[in-house]
DNA sequence: ATCATATGTTTTATATGTCAAACACAAGGA
DNA sequence: TCCTTGTGTTTGACATATAAAACATATGAT
């Protein structure tokens, strides 16, 4: 019940994560320190918008500021970059290498969404793909196997997933 | 570049989709026919959100109302809560099926991700899953086999996603 | 030292999505 | 008929996230 809301609940908004990614990569060349200008240039909006932004990450403990206005990541802010990066690049992994999605589609979905995937989800995902890496050459041929997998729907209730309703056509309407 | 910014140039958002599917939940037992006040307790949210919102929908050529101000969902209405919801079918059953992340969870994570994956990664991912499930009883067991597998990170370099740094572990922190 | 440019903040505005409260109208019950 | 209740809408408020423009303060070139 109200399991929909949860979405709103997100402690870490689309937002927050991006500002936080922009701030860790614009300030590799400068010992971790990043100007708001920058960080806007990074994020193609506004400094305006990122002045504003920087308040709630600062109240959340997640960016630091000096006394010449330089930002920079709290030691949970830097985790929260590391996870989101973790979580981008198993989800880029596992629809380029294992689902065959074409790369720069698996860039925009990972996006979308790998601040948003569970700690629980992402580490089972991330032990999967190892899973399909790991010695067993079977396993390492089984990706593979799979992007050569096209059989059509049978649409007669034989599909183990779509029991009946063909789940693969109704990905392809709508919007 | 400006890939983070497809997450607010999405069509559906999250709350657009969730109204709905509460449409079509409500009016499953009324020929299709939904009220405001059905829909608002669906959605545990007020009245006045749910009519607000409702101009949105109607405005995308979503919903439609009659003269006794009853909502109904219009064939590409119909169309998204059918794409929707095979989505959250495939994500669930990967989620939980496949990767063995608990119901509880899966269920969180598909309701936060259903509406925001392309049809090409979940045509992918439906495919996939119909891949495991397919004749071959080699597939049938190679999820199972899964379930059972917990090799800890080697940290070595040897793990041919982490590449040296564990993202199995980088999964677990922040927040 | 001065002046132009760059930088960071603030203000005003917009858009979405929510609530609470007020309002209007309808349907029934007494 | 009157009155209560239910229903849908509107209004005012708030939170987030953005832009644009005005503003104050640096920074740097000459």
């Amino acid at each position: 019940m109200d399991t929909w809301k949860e979405f709103e609940a997100n402690e870490l908004t689309h937002s927050a994560a991006h500002h936080l990614l922009a701030i860790h990569d614009v300030g590799l060349e400068y010992g971790g320190w990043a100007r708001v200008s920058d960080i806007a240039r990074a994020l193609n909006i506004t400094r305006g918008s990122v002045s504003i932004n920087l308040r709630a990450l600062k109240k959340r403990g997640w960016v630091e500021t000096d006394a010449h206005r330089l930002v920079k990541l709290t030691a949970s802010g830097l985790q929260i970059v590391r996870t989101v990066m973790a979580k981008r690049v198993v989800l880029e992994t596992f629809f380029t290498d294992v689902l065959g999605v074409p790369r720069s589609q698996a860039a925009i979905d990972s996006c979308k969404i790998e601040h948003l995937i569970s700690h629980s989800t992402g580490e089972r995902l991330a032990l999967f793909l190892r899973f399909l890496a790991s010695g067993d050459a079977a396993n390492a041929a089984r990706a593979s196997r799979f992007r050569r997998f096209h059989a059509k729907c049978p649409k007669s209730g034989t599909c183990e997933v779509c029991k009946g309703q063909c789940l693969v056509d109704e990905m392809k309407r709508a919007i």
